[in-house]
DNA sequence: CTGAAAGCGCTTACAG
DNA sequence: CTGAAAGCGCTTACAG
């Protein structure tokens, strides 16, 4: 079944040259006579010769393999980032694995041992806002792998991460839905889902705040509701608030953390009798592909995470070191709607 | 940055035993003596020595890598397969790798160079239906692949694929749909999206046709949809139909290939104002995490893509020659009730 | 139980 | 322009 790969050996005896000349049109060095090269050619291609990476990589030092660290595949935002990073990579000749978040758990015994041993080219690590002690740990084991090998980062990096990145600036990002929002008429805007992530410039809650602020509208803690990112985190945050307060002062704004929260929101809403966008407005993130397909379907935000993924293996392989950020995009639905007559009439 | 690597022979001298030594407790043999393998065990700790899979993969022709070929990712249902693999094979000490659909193209130069020349375990090929000429092009790629590496299939596998397979029984699956159909009392049954792909015993044209058949129903040609597995197509193929029946004829339940090509049929069942479930019930395929939020609810089958992928892996590991199917689970949500009253009432 | 030697399939200086 | 030699970091027989 397997069959024995033809070498560099056997081409070289072939054509009867050595060993070097052959490696020197396989690397398509300058230096070969035009007539050996193309009899060399002709004899890879007669044996259908296909160089071993594995020996490449042993001597020249370089495996022209990537390793990309995303928190979950399930969620189809990171599967846009992989997607993204995938096709990149390979476009330069590179090949890239997944693996998994606990990679990075100092805790576990030698989990990131596999990702060293790969002799990687590079480590791409997709980074979400964590609890702070948690924080100091995952800096640390990214502080660990880079010196085994390039790191960039993506996704949520504050700006005191001291690697190359390629981030979101959220912070901006809610700028602009808070002003979306309150152009709209909107006052009671709530924002769900999420960690506090307050000492980050560059985190939602800033932005949200800055929202409020250029709006004159006051800070209304029981709008801010902490939680993960899910549809099921997302109901249930939903359903907490509405609940606990009197229908008067139920927002007529929610901006969810992302598509996954806005779904649970839109349930919530339908399960409470209130009509989106007519007496609520629901604003995700992420741009899923069934945001348009929800009921109604979902206004949302297009973050381009398949440039972010080829993006970060750009700075991986040129080795730059920058920290950018990623542009976003309104994809306006039926979910938002400018405030026409009170909900309460 | 880039931190030299300690080898085998920094441990060896460190200890003054040989590298043989070292190879020996790196691999677990037993024939060394106690003394020597704690020596040799605390100097590598004390190194944080890791060894090269590259080098380890030279010598020994076995690479802990693999591959897998998926026809996308951003569809949800296949990053459940990744996910599925991607974990079974970090567990047995495995790395997977992505590669795109096009590495099968025959047609391209050399598209599976890059495969070949990793030195891959294995491969895991998702497979899909695809028209006749394509089909036997794949198929060819696919017996080329298998000189260079194990190969196993997943996905609508026809049985006469002479390869290791996991494979769909769409065609069970099908007439369990069916039989959930007809026992809520549905005579027009339309089925939409998916290739024609009446050779295979496995697919769902066949699973259909036998549904109708035991129910005693005439096959409508109008309620067999051919398309492609999106939304879009879904809502596209679902307009037509419903443009081109007389409104007595639409048909009551709908069975969408999956559920993105359900997604579309719930829009276009909205747009024409129809009610789901109440005057048309809806099934969709794969059980995606939006499904419980769209709406209504959609009812769907879980098809354990996540056991799928990692049984491939554990075939392609283990060597085992087995062509295996698939169990599903039928998902009860809203999208789906019993006939109660006509439509036209 | 341990070591010396060869070899995996390449690349990399170094000569010529 | 081309070749001989060493080396990458391991594993694999083979001796002892």
């Amino acid at each position: 079944m397997k069959r024995e790969n033809t070498t560099i050996y056997d081409i070289a005896s072939e054509v009867g040259v050595s060993i070097a000349t052959v490696s020197r049109v396989l690397r398509g060095e300058t230096n070969v006579s035009p007539a050996t090269r193309e009899k060399v050619q002709q004899a890879m291609d007669r044996f259908n010769y296909r160089p071993s990476s594995i020996a490449r990589g042993l001597t020249s030092k370089i495996t022209h393999s990537l390793g990309i660290i995303l928190p979950k595949l399930l969620n189809p935002h990171y599967a846009m980032i992989f997607t993204g990073a995938q096709e990149e990579a390979r476009k330069l000749g590179y090949t890239i694995s997944l693996f998994p978040w606990s990679s990075l758990d100092t805790n576990a015994y030698n989990p990131a041992a596999m990702l060293i041993e790969r002799r990687l080219d590079g480590l791409i690590v997709c980074v979400e806002y964590l609890p702070p002690e948690h924080d100091e740990r995952v800096l640390a084991a990214l502080r660990t792998l880079r010196e085994y090998m390039p790191v960039v980062l993506i996704g949520c990096v504050p700006p005191w991460y001291d690697f190359p990145a390629v981030a979101n600036n959220n912070a901006a990002m809610m700028r602009s839905i808070m002003e979306y929002l309150t152009k709209m008429g909107h006052e009671k805007i709530a924002f769900i889902g999420g960690a506090q992530e307050d000492k980050d410039p560059l985190c939602r809650d800033v932005g949200y705040e800055e929202g409020l602020r250029a709006a004159r509208l006051p800070y209304t803690a029981s709008y801010r509701i902490y939680g993960k990112g899910t549809a099921e985190a997302g109901k249930a945050s939903m359903d907490e608030m509405l609940d606990s307060l009197k229908q008067e002062y139920w927002p007529t704004a929610i901006i969810a953390l992302n598509d996954l929260v806005a779904m649970g929101c839109l349930q919530s809403a339908r399960e409470h009798g209130i009509a989106v966008p007519e007496q609520m407005s629901v604003i995700g993130c992420d741009d899923l592909f069934c945001a348009p397909y929800l009921y109604p379907p979902l206004t949302s935000i297009n973050t381009h995470q398949q440039r972010v993924g080829a993006r970060a293996v750009q700075l991986l392989i040129s080795g730059e070191y920058k920290q950018e950020t990623v542009e976003w995009e309104l994809m306006e639905r039926a979910s938002c709607a400018p405030i026409t007559k009170k909900r309460e009439e």
